[in-house]
DNA sequence: CTATTTTCTACCGACAATATCACTAGATAATAA
DNA sequence: TGATTATCTAGTGATATAAGTAATAGAAAATAA
């Protein structure tokens, strides 16, 4: 093993502590060893040339072993740590104590102690407590002055990576300033949903969003324990060929043996429309039944759709299953859509329970 | 020791699985199919309890699956696949004695083949009876008796075979053998009038007399029609009344009610001629029967002699309009649809948005076919002649799909089920929270129950048929001759069963499916690229999926333009016309299966998906536990009902203007909706207008079902006008009572319960006219001051009353001011109308008084804890004024909120001068429920909100209000708590108890299974079982979508929080409900009209001295004995065999002793000890000590288990330190809480007990 | 066997998630003896 | 033909679905260490 280069000597003794009992179900990284293994993979200081302008926004990193890592890797301008669990608020004032007293915490850790589910907590983190002004930059490019790292591998905060992808989309959150790159902890079933490819079993809606708006990578993935992995229970095997995951030891985790999966985001270049939110809902409806073919499913599009639509849609897609559809072949299908007048609108096509709010 | 933990490793190997017959296909079922079935698969199991004689049956749905493909194959004279089904049903009865009833449907249907003789018969039966070891009963015996009268074989000398009382028994079966073949019987002189059952003498009176009335006899029974006679309709009216219909208020009466029948019009038309004298100069023709106001006739009636024969000749004109209505009902709305079809025709263009009814009758054209041809091949598929063998794996699975459904296709003739089809979904329009559409699985067994009910209708009608054959005299008149007779003489009550929802499903989702294919309906829209305006035609219905928090959610939508076409009308011919008020008196309550309408079932008892409830129903009927529930509803069945024309005239003004008015709501404007974002708007933005969006759509949504409800109901109202109506009734699993008719009853809001008059009336006398006008007051929002200042209340507005009565329409009228002001309006006429008369003393009154408790809950839990203070508060103490327990409970919270604002807590100076009775009503009355402290806080806050401008932290302030609220309710109610409490504790150990049995304690996470529900029974002998618990979701593949519905056959796990929860209030229900319905008897006994509205009791005016006499002996009888002892007592009895699992303290002495004792068996069983095991142990213990052989009995003695040891302790002592050991104790109750002094006796002196 | 994390929060009338896949056991068909 | 194995099937259980969680707080149940 190679030396451990990203790795700050100033928190040897922090990190040496017994680990931590509980961590509200999230998971993170505990072997400096995997932690710099990434870090090698990710090969950040060729993307962030400018350490004195790089910000980063780091959010429930708990922790922290990684964030520590990568902040002494890329040396950032600020580096904000996004928390408010108590134990992990705690942890982190002891690190940043720690830092202050040994070289005035020239690593720029700044603790935020807000929630980072809480939308809110980033437009005030910029625009009232102004901790950082990162610059709108061209979308030709992904961003060079704002990294976005997120420990979201709680199950319940599998919808916040699908929001986050989704402003990628939308130009919105942190996605304005330009294409802000996002270092996602995830749980290892939304990896392997997120990033299945086309006509793999878990092809989802949220696989097909992250093939239109971003550039995914997986990073790493954790060590499965039992041998035998049935097919298609695990990950797209063209992915894992592709991207060449690092392998975290079972028992390299924090709790040992727990399952998440690291992913590098890049958004692509997207022009938001509000097209884009008739896709979502034209995607949606095909997918109500993903094992069915295009031809079957139309129907669901809206009434008189199959009688509509069907004309203008090649044969050999009509035969695919939606699961199988390819980015092209989906953007080819969202033209159709886009030209067809019966379309329904955004309002009828909206989910919506009436609820009896009656009350004496 | 040792033997018996060796056994229970045997015990490990898995009892082998049960086959699912249940969902296997007619033709797949092979008699004698599960031989394999041990008698020990086929042992009853318990519910609850292993006290109550209350049992399941493991093969409960499999039986119940072939047993309704038996009788529907009976029906359609597969008597070859009947054949093999019967025989398949006997290896899976727990009880096999109970196969006679299978066998009599059998032999009874097949009886009725022509090419089956007595002979045949016989034979059958003694092959069943050498092969399954059955002995016949009665009924047996007369079915073959039916058979050889009808074919004149020697009957007599069959019947003679049995011994006298025999005999009797096996004639008492009037709906086999039929009232011809009873006639017959009778004729013969061997038969002695001994031989005849005492409810049937008069029939054989009147056969041994018959020679005197020969004229009387009719060709046959009026309706004795065939399915495809056209039913009339009434063309003028139609269309006078579409001025009306344009406002929204469609007639039901001429398509539903007024099946305008010449034959029995007659009789009542010329009643009411021969009384025209006393009519004044009206003068009635013969086609305006339909068109008649029976109630203003009756009104003007004078002489109880003419109100006697007017009533009768009603009553038998309307009981034939009454069958009609359920048999014929969907007939009605065709020809409906078909009138304005044909209308629209003859005037050429078919206009888009007119013409509702005239596209459904497309629709129905369209759908016709389709329909036929699904027919047509599922009977072809059952008569063979399909074959199976070249099909793709496609038409495989469609075939095998049909199968399962095919014998309940072939039932109802297509016609019938294209109308049902089309009115259940019209009628699930905005139901389950989907705006413009409705849950695809609600529609889908809504589609198939509406089939099922159809049938059951005509299969009822058609064994009434055969029961008074053709040449017997008028139905009507027979079943005078048979009205003493007590069981039900057109139906055996033991065979009816329902589809399962499997065919409910499949079958709904047939013809769903074809109708969501052949619905079109005419579309215009603008093609935005080319700017030209296309016409053409789109699917009415779409079946599309929601999600509802990432769950998946089938929902099928209406197309905008249906949308639009409804407007927020509902569609009157929607309701299910075997749901609507009745006409005649509803049957009487003779069964827990048996009352209600005539041609439709209905349940004593409510139940939702509980088979334990229907099973200890079951039981309770059987042991004749249940009359006197019977008595009490039957009461409620027979207070015949009116609607009040004229505070309808001055609703349907109101509705039609379209405006808000009181709780009338607007007709819907386009909803509020907010301003569209920009694309890149911030996420937390979207989601806001997400949340503004929904919420104003909810709104729009809640006036447009609002509306939509009201609709229903004035339409049924006026179907209704001047008709004599009465509400069927049954009672939900607490006993407490409902109108079994939806949308339109008198439990209804203030509008719908103004339009409800008595049909007879009662002279007011001095007291009734104080009592009338209490009752303005009462609804006036009056109803706190002593009784004489409400009426002086009244004295002084009484010129108010008469401008209000006068015109009522006034922008100011006096009326509309009131708390229930269409109530008021009510009054107000009825009041004018009175004091017309010289004396106003001897009006005639109609309207209902309401004397209502006051916190009944609370009065109930004040007389059962004796708790004199509480008794004060809810006025069960005698007054000179009645107790406002809200405003008392209110001026506590005062108190203390003001002592605080002394002290300078910045929440108590704020609420200081906010404290009103209002603030605290809510809270009070939900305390009763259990509310928690959040749900409290969440209602104080919306009392609240109205004082904040946004800034401040509401939720603070409401916490810390609701804080003291909750403290002063609990300070007043202290005894009602310390019950509550008892009540909550008790249902939580028996919700988390685990009965003494190895198999129900078995289960995958070693920790033991909660299987017993908490039972009681009501003073009146209703058991009562709670019906929580987790359900077990079953899954119905059908050609529309998957579906999820409970499996109403599990027997899960309780849902313990959920019965502790409910237990307090339920229990309490129970009481209230019992209440009621002994009130109600005593009511029905003095022959006053009553009705209820659970803790409102309604009277005449002239009847409320009588009725609150009543009220309060009920109470203080109910009261009389300790009912939480008894409780207790009976608890106890019920779980005695029953452990719970309690925490003490790892240290205590017992806690080791049992280790100890856990630590033994696990050496000898080599595996871990789960709380199963000890449980085998112990039931294995306590069979060895109640055993008969003292050899047995002795090793139980010597026996150690981990309950054993307990013995020696005193299990409420060792509770209390910190708990950290589970041990199994067995079940026991804590002492209830001591009684104070209230003696209940004084609330027959207590005048606001209920005013 | 404890400590943490999640769940749930007013009764009744009033009723509902569904699609798919991997896996199992049992049934059927096919095969080789 | 009888036995054995491959193949099929129905039934079961697990998991995904969408994509604000929370504006509240405290007990009880569930779950992980």
């Amino acid at each position: 093993m190679t030396s451990l280069r990203s790795f700050n000597p100033a928190l040897a003794k922090h990190f040496s502590a017994p680990l931590p009992k509980f961590q509200y179900s999230f998971k993170h990284l505990a072997r400096r060893e995997t932690c710099q293994a990434i870090l090698d993979k990710l090969d950040l200081t060729k993307k962030y040339t400018q350490p004195g302008k790089l910000d980063i926004v780091d959010v429930f990193s708990g922790y922290g072993l990684f964030s520590t890592m990568i902040n002494y890797e890329l040396k950032p301008r600020k580096h904000v740590i996004i928390e408010n669990i108590k134990a992990n608020v705690g942890l982190w004032k002891e690190k940043i104590r720690i830092l202050e007293n040994s070289n005035a915490n020239r690593e720029n850790f700044v603790l935020y102690n807000r929630d980072g589910y809480n939308w809110d907590t980033y437009e005030d983190l910029i625009s009232k407590d102004k901790l950082i002004s990162p610059s709108f930059q061209s979308r030709d490019k992904i961003h060079d002055e704002l990294l976005i790292i997120g420990n979201l591998s709680p199950t319940k905060y599998e919808s916040l990576i699908a929001q986050w992808i989704m402003c990628c989309a939308y130009n919105n959150w942190l996605q304005k300033y330009g294409r802000v790159r996002m270092l996602c902890f995830v749980p290892t079933a939304t990896a392997k949903k997120f990033m299945s490819g086309p006509a793999f079993g878990k092809r989802n809606k949220s696989s097909v969003k992250r093939d239109l708006f971003t550039n995914s990578k997986l990073v790493a993935i954790t060590e499965t324990e039992d041998t035998v992995v049935a097919e298609g229970s695990g990950y797209d095997p063209r992915l894992l060929f592709k991207d060449q995951p690092i392998l975290i030891p079972s028992k390299g985790t924090l709790p040992t043996n727990s399952d998440f999966a690291l992913l590098e985001i890049e958004p692509e270049n997207i022009v938001a429309t509000t097209a884009i939110e008739e896709h979502e809902h034209f995607m949606q409806n095909l997918f109500y039944s993903p094992s069915k073919k295009v031809k079957d499913q139309l129907p669901f599009i809206g009434p008189g759709a199959l009688d509509d639509l069907a004309p203008h849609i090649p044969d050999e897609i009509m035969v695919k299953g939606i699961r199988e559809l390819t980015k092209s072949d989906w953007e080819l299908l969202f033209h159709v859509y886009d030209n067809w007048p019966f379309r329904p609108s955004l309002l009828d096509q909206m989910d919506f329970i009436h609820e009896d709010s009656r009350n004496f | 020791m040792h033997q018996f933990l060796e056994h229970l490793k045997l015990q490990d190997q898995e009892i082998k699985k049960s086959p699912s017959i249940h969902n296997k296909t007619f033709s797949e079922i092979i008699e004698n199919e599960p031989e394999s079935i041990t008698d020990e698969q086929r042992r009853l199991r318990v519910w609850s309890s292993d006290y109550d004689p209350v049992t399941r049956s493991p093969f409960a749905k499999d039986v119940s699956h072939l047993q309704s493909l038996l009788e529907v194959l009976l029906t359609s004279k597969n008597f070859d696949r009947a054949r093999k089904i019967l025989e398949a049903i006997h290896p899976l009865l727990s009880e096999p004695h109970t196969f006679i009833f299978s066998v009599n449907k059998y032999l009874q249907t097949w009886s009725h083949d022509p090419s089956v003789h007595y002979g045949d018969l016989e034979q059958f039966f003694s092959t069943m009876e050498q092969r399954y070891g059955i002995t016949a009963n009665e009924r047996t015996f007369a079915i073959i008796l039916a058979k050889y009268i009808s074919e004149d074989g020697p009957y007599i000398s069959y019947l003679n075979r049995f011994s006298q009382s025999k005999k009797t028994q096996i004639l008492s079966y009037i709906d086999v053998i039929g009232v011809e073949g009873l006639m017959k019987v009778f004729s013969d002189n061997s038969i002695s009038i001994e031989d005849v059952p005492e409810d049937l003498v008069n029939l054989f009176r009147e056969v041994r007399n018959e020679l005197n009335d020969k004229e009387t006899l009719i060709s046959e029974p009026e309706y004795f029609n065939d399915d495809n006679t056209e039913v009339p309709t009434v063309d003028k009216d139609a269309e006078s009344l579409r001025a009306v219909d344009s406002f929204g208020l469609k007639v039901i009466r001429h398509t539903l009610l007024g099946l305008r029948e010449e034959a029995d019009s007659k009789e009542i038309v010329s009643i009411i001629k021969q009384m025209e004298d006393g009519l004044g100069n009206q003068s009635w023709s013969d086609d305006e029967a339909s068109k008649l106001d029976f109630f203003k006739v009756y009104k003007t009636l004078k002489t109880e002699e003419q109100r006697e024969k007017f009533n009768s000749g009603l009553h038998s004109f309307n009981l034939t309009r009454q069958r009609r209505l359920e048999v014929r009902g969907a007939d009605g709305a065709k020809e409906k649809w078909k009138h304005e079809f044909e209308e629209m025709q003859k005037r050429g263009a078919l206009p888009l948005n007119k013409g509702l009814n005239a596209q459904l009758f497309q629709w129905y054209k369209n759908l016709l076919p389709y329909v036929k041809k699904e027919a047509e091949m599922c009977q072809k598929l059952m008569d063979g002649k399909v074959s199976k063998t070249d099909l793709s794996p496609d038409e495989k699975k469609l075939y095998k799909d049909r199968e399962y459904y095919a014998p309940y296709m072939v039932l109802v003739p297509p016609e019938k089920m294209c109308v049902i089809t089309i009115l259940e979904l019209l009628k699930l329009n905005s139901t389950g929270g989907i705006v413009d559409g409705m849950r695809a699985a609600r529609a889908l067994i809504s589609v198939g129950k509406a089939v099922e009910l159809e049938y059951k209708s005509q299969s009822l009608l058609k064994s009434e048929i055969k029961a008074f054959s053709k040449k017997v005299k008028s139905t009507n008149q027979w079943k005078r001759i048979l009205s003493n007779k007590k069981n039900n003489i057109i139906e055996n009550p033991d065979d009816s069963t329902d589809w399962s929802y499997t065919v409910y499903a499949k079958l709904g989702a047939v013809l769903t499916n074809l109708l969501l294919f052949v619905a079109k309906v005419p579309v215009k829209a603008h093609n935005p690229t080319t700017g030209k305006t296309i016409t053409g035609s789109q699917p009415a219905f779409f079946h599309t999926y929601q999600f509802l928090n990432g769950q998946k959610l089938g929902v099928i939508k209406l197309h905008k333009e249906i949308i639009k076409q409804l407007a927020g009308r509902s569609l009157s011919n929607a309701v299910q016309p075997q749901l609507l008020p009745m006409l005649v008196a509803p049957r009487e309550w003779h069964s827990y299966n048996d009352g209600g309408y005539l041609y439709s079932r209905s349940t004593l008892v409510r139940i939702k998906d509980s088979a334990e409830t229907t099973a200890y129903l079951r039981k309770a009927a059987d042991l004749g536990n249940l009359n006197e529930v019977y008595d009490g509803l039957n009461v409620l069945g027979k207070t015949p009902w009116t609607v009040n024309r004229r505070v309808f005239e001055i609703i349907t003004r109101y509705w039609n203007s379209g405006e808000e008015f009181l709780d009338i709501p607007p007709i819907m404007e386009e909803p509020n909706l907010p301003e569209p974002l920009p694309v890149d708007a911030e996420p937390a933005q979207k989601f806001e207008y997400q949340r503004k969006l929904r919420s104003a759509l909810n709104e729009a949504a809640s006036l447009r079902s609002q509306r939509c409800d009201t609709n229903y109901k004035l339409e049924i109202a006026r179907g209704f006008l001047g008709e004599k109506v009465f509400f069927p009734h049954n009672v939900d699993f607490r006993g407490r009572a409902y109108p079994i008719s939806p949308h339109f009853n008198h439990l209804g809001n203030d509008l719908t319960r103004s339009l409800f008059l008595f049909w007879e009336g009662r002279e007011l006398g001095e007291r009734g006219l104080e009592w009338l006008k209490i009752h303005l007051a009462n609804v006036y929002g009056v109803d706190k001051a002593p009784l004489n200042e409400r009426v002086q209340f009244v004295n002084d507005n009484l010129e108010n009353v008469f401008e209000s009565a006068r015109n009522p329409y006034d922008t100011d009228a006096w009326w509309k001011k009131a708390e229930k002001p269409w109530q008021a309006l009510g009054v107000c006429f009825e009041l004018e109308e009175a004091y017309k008369l010289e004396n106003p003393t001897q009006y005639v009154s109609h309207i209902p008084i309401h004397q209502d408790g006051t916190c009944n809950g609370l009065q109930h839990y004040a007389a059962l804890g004796g708790d004199i203070e509480g008794a004060r508060q809810v006025n069960l103490l005698p007054a000179d004024r009645p107790q406002d327990v809200y405003k008392y409970v209110a001026s506590l919270v005062q108190k203390r909120i003001d002592a605080e604002a002394e002290e300078g807590n910045k929440y108590a100076v704020f609420l200081q001068d906010k404290i009103t009775r209002k603030v605290v009503k809510q809270t009070v009355m939900t305390n009763v429920y259990g509310v928690t402290f959040v749900g409290a806080t969440a209602q104080i806050k919306k009392q609240i909100d109205q004082y904040f401008s946004g800034e401040e932290d509401v939720a603070d302030y409401a916490r810390y209000l609701t804080m003291h609220v909750f403290n002063s309710i609990r300070e007043l109610f202290e005894g009602a708590h310390l019950i509550q409490d008892w009540l909550g504790d008790a249902a939580k150990r028996v919700s988390k108890s685990v009965r003494i049995d190895y198999e129900d304690a078995k289960s995958n996470d070693g920790k033991p299974n909660h299987l017993s529900s908490v039972i009681w029974t009501t003073p009146l002998g209703l058991p009562c079982v709670q019906p929580y618990r987790i359900s077990k979701n079953q899954l119905i593949k059908t050609n529309l979508q998957d579906i999820s519905i409970s499996d109403p056959f599990s027997a899960s796990q309780v849902d313990a929080r959920k019965q502790q929860a409910a237990f307090p209030p339920n229990f309490v229900h129970s009481l209230d409900a019992t209440h009621m319905l002994m009130t109600a008897k005593a009511c029905g006994d003095a022959r006053l009209s009553f009705a209820s509205v659970h803790d409102s009791y309604w009277t005449h005016a002239a009847d409320v001295d009588h009725m609150n006499k009543e009220i309060r002996n009920q109470f203080v009888k109910l009261h009389s004995s300790n009912l939480v002892q008894e409780l207790k007592e009976e608890f106890e009895k019920r779980y005695k065999n029953c452990l719970q699992v309690i925490s003490i303290s790892g240290e205590h002495p017992l806690a080791k002793e049992i280790k100890e004792v856990r630590r033994n068996n696990v050496k000898i069983l080599g595996r871990a000890m789960t709380a199963a095991d000890e449980i085998y142990l112990e039931k294995t213990r306590l069979e060895h000590l109640n055993s008969e052989d003292p050899e047995k009995v002795k090793i139980g003695k010597e026996m150690v288990t981990t309950v054993s040891v307990t013995e020696k302790y005193d299990l409420n002592s060792i509770v209390g330190t910190t708990k950290n050991f589970q041990i199994l104790v067995p079940l026991t109750f804590p002492d209830i809480p001591a009684k104070g002094e209230l003696d209940v006796e004084v609330v027959k002196e207590s005048p606001y007990f209920f005013s």
